[in-house]
Formats: C-alpha cells, sequence, structure tokens
DNA sequence: AAAATTAATGCAAAATATTTGCATTAACAG
DNA sequence: CTGTTAATGCAAATATTTTGCATTAATTTT
C-alpha cells in the first residue's frame, strides 16, 4: 500500500546537513539567502522540538541575533509552502515543528503537565489513517496526529 | 487492553436525545439550566459539525437569539470541563464539536478544498495510538486525529 | 567593482482573537 | 416572595496575526 503522506526527504536532509549550504539550497527554490532566514533554520534545529513563532522568535533574541516578529511569520510562512517545516495544530495551540519522519507523518506526544511536545513518527499508524480516509471516500493528503496525557518525566515526579 | 479514550457516553445520549430535560442536566452537573447554556446547546446540535466560537455566535444572531460572544467563550470552556464539547485542534484552526463516538476518540476529516470537516470514530487507531504511548512512557488521556486531503465530494467534481 | 534592480525586512498600525474586571441580571434555594 | 450568588453583558485589556509602506540588502547587470 503507498503511503500517501508528503515525503519531502531531499529538502529535510538539506537542512539536518551538518555544513547547509544555504546560498545554493536557496537559490534551488528560487529565493534570497538572507540573514533572517538562516537564523530561522538554525532555530529551528537547535531547538529541535515543535515551537509556536513566538518562541523562535525569543530564542532568537535570547542570542542576541534578534529579527522581527513579522518576520518570523512571514519566513515560516514561505519555509511551510516549500515543505521545509510544517504547521501542526495542537491542543496547547499552533506549533511549528521541523520535518521529522522518513514517511512524513506527523505525530505528537503533548505533556498536560508541563507542556512538552514530542514528536513521534509511526507507519502503522498511518496505515490505519489511510485505511479510514478511504472507507470515506476520502483521499489523504496528510495526516496529523496528537495523543495528550502524561509525559514519562511529569509522571515519575 | 483499556481504552483510555474518555467515555462521556451519558452526556452524549443527554445531548442528542430529542426532548432534552436541560434543568435536570444542569442540576446534575452543579450548574444553573440558562438560556444561553440552552441556546449554545441548540446551536451545536442543529449546526452539527465542528464549529468555532464565532460560528456559534453568528448562528445564533441570525436566529435572532444572539447572546455575548464572551458568553460563547464562557459556555463553551465549561462544557468542555464537563466533557459536553471537544476543543479540536484542526490545520483550520480550532474548531468545536459535539462529541461522537461511542469511545470517545476524535478524529476528522477535513476536506482542503472545501472545508468541511467531517467526524470520525475509529477504535482501530485508537489502539494503535495507546500502543505508541505505552512504547513512550507517556499516559494517554486523549486523542486527536486529522486527516487533511480531498472529499468525496470535491473529488467527484 | 559600482550601479541598478527588486526581494526581503523592519516598523507602525490595523485587524482578529481571546481574556479579564466589574456592574447588572436572573436562576433558584429557602 | 425574598435573598443569595452564579451567570451574563459590556467595556477594556491582552494576545495574536496580518497589512501597508518606507528602507535595507541580496543579487544581477553593467
Ligand atoms: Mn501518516
Ligand atoms: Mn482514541
Ligand atoms: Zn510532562
Ligand atoms: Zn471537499
Amino acid at each position: 500500500m503507498q503511503n500517501i503522506c508528503i515525503n519531502r526527504g531531499t529538502l529535510y536532509d538539506i537542512l539536518y546537513m551538518h555544513s547547509f549550504d544555504s546560498t545554493g539550497f536557496f537559490r534551488s527554490v528560487g529565493l534570497r539567502d538572507t540573514l533572517p532566514r538562516r537564523l530561522v533554520i538554525t532555530a529551528l534545529t537547535e531547538i529541535g522540538r515543535p515551537v509556536s513563532h513566538k518562541e523562535v522568535h525569543e530564542w532568537l533574541k535570547k542570542k542576541r541575533t534578534a529579527i522581527n516578529l513579522v518576520t518570523v511569520y512571514r519566513i515560516l510562512e514561505k519555509f511551510e509552502t516549500l515543505g521545509l517545516v510544517h504547521k501542526q495544530p495542537t491542543s496547547g495551540g499552533f506549533v511549528l515543528c521541523a520535518l521529522s519522519a522518513e514517511h512524513g507523518h506527523h505525530g505528537f506526544l503533548s505533556c498536560q503537565q508541563c507542556g512538552t511536545v514530542e514528536e513521534f513518527a509511526d507507519p502503522d499508524l498511518c496505515r490505519v489513517e489511510n485505511a479510514i480516509a478511504r472507507k470515506a471516500g476520502f483521499i489523504p493528503a496528510s495526516h496529523l496526529s496528537e495523543i495528550v496525557g502524561i509525559c514519562s518525566t511529569c509522571h515519575a515526579a
């Protein structure tokens, strides 16, 4: 059975490559290689978990590399159309996460207690979701999934 | 294996009963039986699909039974704690939906083209989600799932 | 290397969405 | 009925997201 989740493998690899040729990358997608864009990529990769626009903005401020919040919005919007990031709504609000999962499925474990959001990828889940869609005569393009509960850390404490 | 999804069967039945004893219901949960609360229940059941706070408010305005938008917020918040409604984040934003599914799982099929959001319930999906959570040492409280794509109607046209 | 071009950014402000404080209203217990 | 107080409405505060436009800076052209 085919996996309908969008596979953005190439962009994902580029984003996570240790030394990343930003000029080459941006040129390849017809955009300019600007400092704010490089900074947002740095922020997303360094933070390494789903984040909101505000969080990206504040992370950059702390690093004394602040850019305008409006610019963060505009860059992330652009990155989303490129498939560089994925805007995932969770019960805590919208978050932005770097693409994970080889197979492009977006899954989240949200802790009610401490608020952390952890990404997961699961092919079984993806398969079941495809089956559900098919049964409803629905052509799926992407899957979003969130499991809300208590994380192992909070549970231990 | 136990099903961790919250079963709000009783409240769900009450909400959908043809003639609904609002006084009895609200008393049973320690709340007053007010006109705004009855109106919001009417709106949710009549609209019959996930809606935003604003949509509820505007539906009531059209029916000449407007209540304050702030009151809509407060009522829906209260209803959520009662388990009468469920605030589901979807890629189109937050929506409010009456609980469906016997087993309390919240699933959505969102059409990219026409914007309609259809609820679904699927025990298999629920089972897979529980397994994922368990593997991560996570204690699940609820599951949210959204499948984005093209609905059968849009597909046909 | 300098000038020209124009995409991208920053800033101010508008538009939206959500929350809070408080006076008034109305549900309901006695 | 009357008193008590939960619930509502209104105004305003906050928070979030979008828009318009002047300025900056990345890239192209000379
Ligand atoms: Mn998937
Ligand atoms: Mn479930
Ligand atoms: Zn936690
Ligand atoms: Zn459709």
